[in-house]
DNA sequence: AGAAATTTTGACCAGTTGGAAAAATGTTAG
DNA sequence: CTAACATTTTTCCAACTGGTCAAAATTTCT
């Protein structure tokens, strides 16, 4: 039964040929792998690109490689030949994101000035939130389920970031170029306003309705935004209470 | 062992009481059903509370009857017995959170003052984010997902409210005791604000560290809203620019 | 062209999932 | 007590899940 060299009379059936079948993609975490082939960087990008579309809808178990695949246009073997593990989709998704979602507040610059600075920062959070909406409910997706998989990078990346900012702050409050406020509440605010847009996204077409969800919606909330983050919402004559 | 009196020749094997298997409960959705016990209630209460737990972190899709039959301290079957489906148990979640979610927006008074008005809303708003954090969540996940299960209620009632809520802070603007400001937008900015800390709480928690995260960080908080709201980040002595 | 490597497919699998059926076990009113 | 009803447990299932494997198809390299 098993393949005893039969020399002489081959059952002419099945041609045998003994080729060695493919292993899987080298994985992309190990070290030392091959440069990647343009059709692999293709087809990984249409995998993650699908992934990110159902990952941020449905969050990770609610996510099925079978959705990911049809997404993506391909057989769910094939799209494991790329990504060995429904995990590691994510955690390239995951990752990837994180950086470009820290890049706006890297650029809140302490030699700029304040009030400007801010109101930038605001607006290309608001950018993001609008051009990458996807990307958002990915993350609001992570922390809602108490972000298993990233934890760490936020305990570390996003925390010592999000503390050198503070301490900007802080410094511009001191020099009396911005009102004294809490620095983290501070910027909790600022991602809360503008993700909300992307996160809630129905809600706020809902709310919305069809007339003023155009062109104009995302300069209303950028003009209000700014109002609110500049000078709040009393009225332009009161005095602070204390 | 079952109390069979054997008048002559019983089998002796499996009594065979063709007694009538049990129904399903009455679905509480349909209209005239009995009034519900006390036990029925309470072990519904037990498996809602379990189903929040569940859902609220993994979402519809993300979470499993299994796991929240195990949170209640039933089995699965058991579960089933109230609750003939996954579905139901959501929905009934959903519509009775919508109603508790709405209560804070509904209670301000056009009639108030609207400085006290408005920063009393932000601090229910805010309660209700430290108090019921897994509703928000459940709230949030629907939201993320589209909110295929509620978008109607959202259409209209949210919808509805909202817009009445709108007009009075319109009124309040054309008074000159609001500054002018889009009044969706408003909104919008202190369900973010709010929600925030109970939808990103890992986040949080995690930027805040140990020290800043126990009774203070709620009064933090409120007082860094009330503030953001109310002055903004401007410093004290400056003009409005245009 | 032909060998070697890469990519794709189809068949398959074990574990999980939502749910059904029915039997077993209470509970309660007469 | 006991029939009728309510609740719980046991058993089971079909569909779906993440994932494997080898063969087949395709591409690449010489």
């Amino acid at each position: 039964m098993p393949p005893n060299k039969v020399k002489s009379a081959e059952p002419a059936v099945l041609p045998v040929r003994p080729r060695r079948s493919g292993g899987r993609l080298a994985a992309a975490g190990a070290g030392k792998s091959r440069p990647l082939t343009r059709i692999q960087r293709e087809k990984q990008d249409m995998i993650l690109e699908a992934a990110l579309e159902v990952f941020s809808m449905h969050g990770f178990r609610g996510a099925t490689i079978d959705q990911i695949a049809e997404v993506a246009g391909m057989s769910k073997p094939n799209l494991l030949y790329y990504f060995p593990r429904k995990e590691e989709i994510h955690r390239r998704l995951i990752s990837a994101l994180l950086h470009t979602w820290l890049a706006p507040l890297k650029e809140m610059d302490e030699r700029g000035d304040p009030i400007p600075e801010i109101r930038s920062y605001i607006r290309r959070k608001l950018e993001m939130a609008r051009d990458y909406p996807r990307e958002s409910r990915l993350f609001a997706n992570e922390m809602l389920q108490g972000a298993p998989r990233i934890i760490e990078m936020i305990e570390v990346d996003l925390r010592n970031l999000v503390d050198e900012k503070a301490q900007v702050l802080l410094a511009w409050m001191e020099e009396g170029k911005l009102a004294h406020a809490d620095p983290y509440h501070l910027i909790f605010s600022i991602w809360a306003t503008t993700q909300h847009y992307a996160d809630f996204d129905v809600q706020v077409r809902a709310v919305l309705g069809p007339d003023r969800n155009g062109e104009g919606r995302f300069e209303d909330a950028a003009r209000y935004l700014e109002h609110l983050f500049m000078h709040g919402l009393a009225p332009r004559g009161a005095r602070a209470a204390g």
